[in-house]
DNA sequence: TCATTAAAAGTTT
DNA sequence: AAACTTTTAATGA
């Protein structure tokens, strides 16, 4: 566990309000860790004893469904907090957090979490900003399950994925981190054998590439059409 | 319209 | 070679 550079706190939103002298309070409380990609960083329905901030790469948030089936939630780009639900209440933590790719992450005893919200100015509110933003975001994905069609959810899928953890390639906007069709089946309640299908007709029309695992939307404002209301 | 099943081919380790 | 990912097609709800 290596001590983490303060440098690297001083950008992100729930520290970026912070001196110096604050963030190394904080970073002395921290633990650092790596997780290689596919790692598990904590499991639905074990007990929640810390929270999470993601330094470097990609999380999956996942749940299991009464049926076995496995959903993906959301997805943690770098510098967001994650597995916060537990210090805002939860003994446990409600889903499974998987590293994408190779990740960083510091985390923290849930017993700081008061300290941070009561001492560290912008802490609270950055962090209640993202919160909402997934819980906005969780909900316009539940409306979406039940009033689009298939093609619409995977469209919107890969612009909220573009959107979030996408970087600019010479061809368009890729998605930052390896996925899967499976992956993306899981994320619009749908099977693999159906994304690949959309992605195959899409790719015909030029509207986005891919490679394994790797996924690069060309031309996004078609693709935002794709996801619109009408059949 | 979309899921399921099956089969085949490509990629990575 | 084995494991994993992707594509395609046929069939049926």
């Amino acid at each position: 566990m290596g001590k983490p550079d303060a440098s690297l706190l001083a950008t992100i939103p729930p520290f970026r309000k912070l001196d110096p002298a604050q963030i190394g309070e904080i970073l002395d409380f921290a633990v650092s860790g790596a997780i290689e990609g596919g790692g598990t960083i904590f499991e639905e329905g074990a007990r929640a004893e810390r929270f999470y901030l993601l330094l470097d790469g990609h999380v999956r948030v996942m749940r299991v469904t009464l049926g076995g089936d496995q959903v993906i939630v959301l997805h943690i780009a770098a510098g967001q907090l994650f597995g916060i639900a537990a210090a805002l209440g939860h003994t446990e933590y409600p889903a499974t957090a998987m590293a994408a790719d190779p990740c960083l992450v510091l985390s923290w005893p849930n017993r700081h979490w008061q300290d941070f919200t009561t001492r560290y100015d912008g802490f609270a509110t950055e962090t209640y900003r993202t919160v909402g933003q997934r819980i906005g975001e969780m909900n316009d994905r539940v409306v979406e399950m039940a009033t689009q069609q298939v093609e619409q959810r995977v469209a919107r899928a890969l612009l909220r994925l573009i959107g979030q953890t996408g970087r600019k390639s010479g061809s368009g906007i890729e998605i930052d981190f390896p996925i899967t069709r499976q992956d993306i089946a899981e994320m619009t309640g749908t099977t693999l054998h159906t994304v690949s299908r959309l992605l195959s007709a899409w790719e015909r029309k030029g509207v986005v590439a891919s490679a394994r695992r790797r996924i690069t939307v060309t031309d996004p404002h078609r693709l935002v059409l794709l996801g619109g209301a009408e059949a």
